[in-house]
DNA sequence: TTATGGATTGATGAAATCATCATGTCACAC
DNA sequence: GTGTGACATGATGATTTCATCAATCCATAA
């Protein structure tokens, strides 16, 4: 494998998902999936978080090229960089909500009440 | 956000993502992709690994749900836990298809030559 | 020019992850 | 029972990532 002249591909798709591979980057996205673009300041209201910690997550998530910036006057505006990003989220939705549903019917099936009502999966 | 009732649901999202993000992981969902199942000894083969490397990765897949195993005699057959997970890495690859496509364009587009010719995306 | 709001970058320590190696477990043969 | 092959787990340092805070940059207003 370490000939493998597809490595540096699988190194690529690792770094799109560890571009993804946080709570608050996945959150930035889904805010950027549902409205074609948004400020710093939306997205700081959107997350309430500091806006040191917000840009250090946008950075990861340009480094990554899922999301692209430009500034006009003293805003700075970001957009999923690619629509497939939004593609690549839904895909990741349903899995989830499969994995939730069995992980929750296999509780029920082990006898064990299960401790969590049935969850949504609305984002 | 903290009070966010679907916050739980990030950070569950964002294990999937960071299940994948490894080069050996994915590769090793790759190779899981193509055949129905795979045995730890045919895994080793494939990615040239080190068993108890191997193993590692493995048991984070596991953790995220992402594979399952099971045991038949002395040898121990992974697979995919669900066919989503194959969507996903279909769609991963398609928008990064499109990122290696567009940087290389743009590098192009800036005047300097690409220093590597264009990528094929097999994998 | 200075000041101010909006956003990014840099530096720090804490926390998680990775890679390696040693140990432990499970199934089967003897 | 012992031994062996096939995997998994545990412990360790090295590396990377995360969160916080200070400092910086950039555009506009005064």
């Amino acid at each position: 494998m370490l000939s493998d002249p597809n490595r540096p591909l699988y190194e690529v798709k690792a770094g799109l998902f560890k571009g993804l591979a946080h709570p608050i980057r996945i959150r930035i996205l889904e805010v950027l999936s549902t409205a074609p673009e948004a400020s710093v300041s939306e997205l700081i209201a959107a997350t309430s978080l500091e806006a040191s910690h917000l840009s250090q997550h946008l950075a990861v998530l340009r480094r990554n090229r899922l999301v692209v910036a430009d500034r006009r006057g003293s805003l700075v505006y970001y957009r999923l960089a690619y629509p497939q990003v939004a593609d690549l989220l839904r895909v990741a939705r349903a899995l989830l909500g499969e994995i939730l549903e069995t992980t929750q019917r296999q509780l029920v099936d082990q006898g064990g009440l299960p401790e969590i009502p049935p969850v949504s999966v609305p984002a």
